[in-house]
DNA sequence: AAGGCATTGTCAATGCTTATGACCAAGTCT
DNA sequence: AGACTTGGTCATAAGCATTGACAATGCCTT
């Protein structure tokens, strides 16, 4: 009834049964010790605790911890971009495939701060660049400024959603500072030294990271808006000149 | 310049002089350290010994190496803001000011990548954001809207510049690595599998950094432009309505 | 000028990490 | 059946962040 019984029968002597241990199985608990224990709960000897094995055991599997990282990275878009197809508007297109990459990293701060400057180049991240490079052709770029507005998009998304998980993976301590920075130092900050920070001081600490977000979103899709050669003609974008915010 | 002789005369039997070390050296030398070894070789007894000093000198003056990490950034944005003031034209603010910072932090990736999701909160941090501020408001934004857009434009050049600085952070063999994808992995992709990537094969390796960033920045501020209550009215932006890119 | 004392550099040690090589049991192939 | 491969364990090395004890140094007071 105790620990060995689980595993198997009897070889209770030393540790685990021989095919207990999978790549898939280690990513799956690699993302669960990320999210519950953050980045600096995650080494590879408290992995291999966690699934009930010796210490060095995942070194069977995965030649270096940074090799166990890129197939984290994969199983994050794969995730993220499962069953992403491309809408008939290609702002939408657009705009779901940052939304998702976002809310995957949200998910999963620590693993996301780990995967969002790797390039896996596998089957989950080709299928994601086709997507946009579809919607950049849509928008009616052609050839090398179809690629470099396409590369713009791409990192854009990844910088973002990275840097809003870096953020979200630090110690609950450094986040609570951080947070608090906008309250405590700008709300009592000196009039005549930041004038401009004066007049905003009561309400920068009410933002919220969604409406940021979805600010410069909608900001970098406007600006694309303006110069693709075959802006969108769907009913949201179609005549729209000026929504504003949210 | 190390040792014990910059130091000055004969005290050789133990280390170092009194006064040698002070936070503005440490500082220094770890910039130097990261530039030079990257992150990787970045740590609290090399930068001791690196400084001529005993592998734990550097706790006497920074109670942890978070506590040093965040000194660093405040000298990166110190580095990147050095003389910045508001322009007529408030789009050129905010141009300068995100190509400032990106500047500073592609001169020290490794420096950049461990500051670039932390707050300061100290004096140049608070210079930039009320410079940042008066730019958002000479647009003509408001009240909450204001802060929503501020905190959407710097945090969209901090993880931009974070985001870049990371991938250059990387070892070489991993750079080289995820710059190749460019040219191996897409360039040989099935036309029928991913059309899109297909198209671009070609153009897709030439794209660079530079245009990359030029890209985005232009795309924001063309969005910017056209929902900001009061656009910009300088030769450059005034009449300018598409300009296309580059 | 002599004494007190906080500062700051050094030393020794703890407990963690990534990673390697030796060993050994359990399946697999011939 | 016997040899080989695979995969889990053990022992161990080297390096890291951090702490506490110690000692020299230079300032500040008297």
């Amino acid at each position: 009834m105790t620990a060995e019984h689980a595993a198997g029968t009897k070889q209770g002597r030393r540790g685990l049964r021989r095919g207990s241990l999978t790549p898939e199985l280690i990513v799956a608990q690699s993302l669960r010790l990320l999210d519950e224990e953050g980045a600096s709960g995650f080494s590879l000897p408290r992995l291999g605790r966690a699934l009930g094995a010796d210490p060095t055991a995942v070194y069977r599997h995965f030649a270096s911890k940074d090799d166990l990282v890129l197939a984290i990275a994969d199983q994050l878009i794969e995730e993220a971009m499962d069953g992403l197809v491309a809408s008939g508007c290609w702002a939408d297109t657009l705009t779901d495939s940052t939304r998702r990459l976002r809310r995957t990293y949200l998910a999963h701060p620590a693993a996301a701060t780990l995967s969002s400057c790797r390039t896996t180049q596998r089957p989950a991240e080709m299928r994601t660049v086709d997507v946009l490079i579809g919607a950049v052709l849509a928008a009616g770029f052609t050839g090398a400024q179809a690629a470099v507005v396409y590369r713009a998009l791409g990192d854009f998304a990844l910088s973002w959603a990275g840097g809003e998980a870096a953020f979200l993976a630090l110690d609950d301590q450094q986040q609570k500072n951080d947070r608090a920075a906008w309250t405590r130092a700008y709300l009592a900050v000196d009039r005549a030294e930041h004038p401009s920070i004066w007049l905003l001081r009561a309400d920068l600490p009410d933002v919220r990271d969604d409406d940021i977000f979805e600010t410069i979103l909608s900001l970098v899709i406007a600006g694309l808006m303006q110069r693709a050669p075959r802006p969108c003609r769907c009913p949201r974008h179609g005549a729209a000149a000026n929504p504003a915010a949210s």
